[in-house]
DNA sequence: GTTCTCCATGTGATTTTATAACATAGCAGT
DNA sequence: ACTGCTATGTTATAAAATCACATGGAGAAC
């Protein structure tokens, strides 16, 4: 991911998390993915699990397990714990949702479908997310695995800062800078 | 995988976790180099944070809050989460020490002193965790991130997988494969 | 169509991880 | 010694995640 590939992101990119879309759209799209996929691999897209996909794709944000929890209550299902890990377990299983491990909180794939190692940015203001594909594997990270040949299964890409909405609203003193 | 327990790769100059080495070596330095970055920056290493970053170096494993809280109640010390916890924040603030998120567990830094943006490699048999520099900031995730006007403070990047010692031990098929 | 099996869901209880709130104690500067 | 700041100790509670077991529903086998 250092030198030579730094274009990988940015095509596909659109940091949806922080961009102006149609959400509704949004929503709908990502429900139909989610279904095709599941159709595709012949897994079961129950209700449970169709509404929580549906409340982690009317934000960009990432929520707890407890507020979806409560926002299943509300809409009649079961409202014990295991109800909601259960459902996003399958969800993250399947590459249809993503845990933010800063955050122990869920967002929907901005990708679903596709096959790929995650990156996401995070707006520790405004608690936006947004996501990226990340490319570790064919960075310096990845580098030093294959030299000492570990395997890499999976990654855990995370960046937080703040958003460009929210650079906008605050004064600079109150952001503080970091360039890691 | 306590002190002894190191494999026998051969040691590229950064993954300390999974490479041959002098572990006591390993502790006093990491205690020296703690001491002296405090006294630089006018710091109080009390005798709790001295004896949690020691716990830590004796592992090149991530341990769990409780853990460290048990050992410390071996010792004498406070038996209550704060009091291990805010041992760990204060290292964690001050990078002698970095919390795993995947994890949630903390692990002894291996390059104390330095400014810099971690990454880890951890094995899922052995539970050992690596540290090696990440150049996040400077790679594709950054490119994206100046491109969007992100601006990011800290990064998470945590590679799970198989270390080379456990990739002997266990036949390939057991270990499945990724490539991210 | 009935039965069987598998998987999903519902529910109560518990474990693990982390923080809040407040009292006590030690050091640093005056 | 007085004062202000930081660190520690302790009780209690919050937040996140899992265990264990009962119920239910869809699809395959008969």
């Amino acid at each position: 991911m250092t030198s030579g590939s730094s274009n990988d992101l940015e095509g596909t990119a659109s940091p949806m998390g922080f961009a102006h879309h149609d959400h509704d759209t949004c929503v709908i799209d990502g429900l139909a993915a989610a279904e095709a996929c599941c159709a595709k691999e012949s897994l079961r897209f129950t209700p449970v699990r169709r509404k929580v996909l549906e409340i982690l794709l009317q934000e960009h944000r990432a929520l707890g397990a407890y507020t979806i929890l409560d926002r299943l209550r509300d809409e009649g299902f079961g409202s014990q714990p295991p109800v909601a890990y259960r459902a996003l377990d399958f969800l993250v299983a399947h590459g249809l949702a993503h845990k933010i491990e800063r955050l122990n909180a869920f967002i929907a794939c901005a990708h679903p479908g596709e096959n790929h190692a995650p990156a996401f940015m995070i707006c520790r203001l405004c608690d936006s997310v947004a996501e990226a594909h990340s490319v570790v594997a064919k960075g310096a990270l990845g580098t030093a695995a294959r030299a000492i040949g570990f395997r890499i299964e999976r990654t855990v890409v995370e960046a937080e800062g703040v958003c460009p909405t929210c650079a906008e609203k605050v004064p600079d003193k109150a952001i503080g800078n970091a360039s890691v």
